[in-house]
DNA sequence: CAAGTATATTCCGTTTTAGGCATATTCGAA
DNA sequence: TTCGAATATGCCTAAAACGGAATATACTTG
């Protein structure tokens, strides 16, 4: 899951990502692509395929690349525990209590 | 996009935003729960903090931090543009593409 | 005002990370 | 078998990231 997040963090591996979700593509295309010297890429799609988020197929002298959506979708799923938060009442209890328990001995200021 | 990608690369960061999802909490709270000294914890909160993932209200002498879904919910419109990856057909000219070049001698067999 | 509590900031040393460039490797074709 | 195309690796250096410890700051309370 973070190994997703560290491999997505650096710009040039984000915009592989985001050229690669078009579709498969040999290396020297994104070389092109993208402004990037060959060695570069090679790296970050190193970086990229150790953390599964591409696969390798080898077609003669080169190789094409492809997403792979396990990571993906395994980021869906994280996201989704986090939905309530941005869906209706959250942290109603906490920062009640919070607010409780800090304020008591002072008079009851409304706030709101 | 990537700022939040950069601050949830980090295993602390990242624990501090699980953290964060239960409720607001104050600084003191996450270093008790999570193995951290408090500088660390400041510093991470600040990095948070930079890439909009966590706000805070000052009670005191201490702070309350909270998420603040706006990253999150941006980064699921950004998974959602990756959704039809695993969501059927994708990449369909492509794979036709080398089947056809890999398996023109078959007879075409209808897809869909 | 002194002391204590909660948190932020600074400085420092270490590790990690990325780019550049040269070089190795692999494969197809002449 | 030699050449060229496509890609990977290794080495080096510069910049960034992180943890630790000390210190600064802000606020509360006696």
């Amino acid at each position: 899951m973070m190994t997703t997040f560290r491999a997505l963090a650096e710009p040039n591996r984000f915009q592989i990502v985001e050229l690669l979700r078009e579709g498969p593509r040999p290396v020297g295309d994104m070389v092109h692509r993208l402004h990037l010297r060959q060695p570069q890429v090679s790296k970050h799609l190193r970086v990229l395929s150790e953390a599964g988020l591409v696969d390798v197929r080898v077609d003669a002298q080169r190789r094409i690349y492809a997403l792979r959506p396990a990571p993906l979708r395994e980021l869906e799923v994280w996201l989704e525990r986090y939905r309530r938060i941005w869906e209706g009442n959250y942290q109603r209890l906490d920062a009640l209590l919070e607010e409780m328990k800090t304020k008591e001995k002072k008079r009851g200021r409304k706030k709101r």
